[in-house]
DNA sequence: GTCTATATAGCGATAGAC
DNA sequence: GTCTATCGCTATATAGAC
């Protein structure tokens, strides 16, 4: 019976893959709260409960967690709209669309914090490879709601503008949870979150013409 | 005749004034695009064209320095909502808002985005005083918005919830710029800006069952 | 008021014993 | 693989000459 070397996956969820997965969990808290340059590696090492010299044993450098990071959070946002084709009905996918950016919001606020915090300063982390995915998936979508529009299935509105309307409206929700919870008193609930995905589907529909199919999500 | 010694104002854009505002908006850039922990004095000196020394002569500190640059963005904030009475109409106010937003938005992106960081990271350095006003303004809009409600002036959509959607949407062209940019292959125009508005406009004014006024803006 | 020179502290990263 | 000890660097802030 010959040995297997490389054996990459199955039955090794051992020290080093564990490992890994505390670091980048703990980075993520700490850099979602203070930032790149004011997260110290110490930080991280306490809340992974690990050795600072083990942390960067992992990693190598504080730039390759940040980069582990930001990688973990791109594979986070697979959606609807990806594999919407011409012949779906944009008030479903659009509908659907937006109650997944509201979970998300909900479920990973520091994965968009992150992000955010990363785009506002410019991008200077981001890899071209990343920034060149963006792009094609981005261009792909405008070219969809461009024959959607062609075919009257919806309004002509600025595809550009729909989606970053989408986008701003949604993520809002993670990046700004600070200001929301002070303004209302309180943080909000599920059903707070239901509400307000409720109340931006109907209306960036609206700006399209269309009526969200709430009983789709 | 008396020498009056604490006189505050007039003829006296004197070096004091002039290298104080010199470095506030230096820092501004610098905080912008390299958050706070990533700013150092040292770059704030060489942008204000002083000594290093000279600007912790004027602010003692680098937390000085930042704290004159959040009030200083705070004084940017008056709109047309802030003086709205129940007299007023729904469709015109938001509609003037939204442009106002939006030309914000154009005009000093960096204020928004240091803005969005500190809120982002939960508004470490924000004092109390600026929330309580953030907080009574607030809950005042509110309150009138549910006077409008109340009066049939508009559907009865929650007030907070479009407020954080007229902010979020608006905020969103100066806060991830390096994004659109990227995406759109090239930078926004004013007349971009003006489709964009117009766009937001009568989406989120559909919304609440209204229709933009934009022959006033 | 201005600027040079420096005190003090904390950072990322590594060397080397275990 | 793990961890202690430490290097080399850069930051904020100040002391004191001018």
């Amino acid at each position: 019976m010959s040995r297997v070397q490389n054996e990459n996956s199955e039955t090794k969820p051992s020290i080093r893959e564990s490992n890994r997965t505390k670091i980048i969990e703990a980075a993520s808290k700490i850099f979602a709260s203070n930032g790149y340059t004011g997260t110290t590696v110490q930080q991280i090492a306490e809340h992974a409960e690990l050795p600072k010299a083990n942390v960067l044993y992992y990693f190598k450098s504080k730039e390759g967690i940040y980069g582990a990071v930001l990688s973990e959070i791109l594979s986070l946002w697979n959606s609807c709209l990806d594999d919407a084709t011409v012949e779906d009905e944009p008030s479903e996918i659009f509908t659907r669309y937006i109650f997944e950016k509201m979970e998300l919001s909900r479920t990973y606020p520091d994965a968009s914090k992150i992000f955010a915090m990363e785009i506002i300063k410019g991008m200077p982390y981001l890899s071209e490879d990343m920034k060149h995915n963006m792009s094609e998936w981005f261009e792909s979508r405008v070219a969809l709601i461009n024959e959607w529009i062609n075919l009257g299935k919806m309004q002509a509105v600025d595809p550009q503008v729909l989606l970053f309307h989408i986008w701003s409206s949604t993520q809002h929700y993670a990046d700004f949870s600070a200001q929301i919870t002070s303004l209302r008193g309180e943080a909000m609930t599920v059903e707070d979150y239901d509400k307000a995905s409720r109340y931006l589907a109907t209306s960036i529909l609206a700006g399209c013409g269309l009526t969200p199919k709430f009983d789709i999500v």
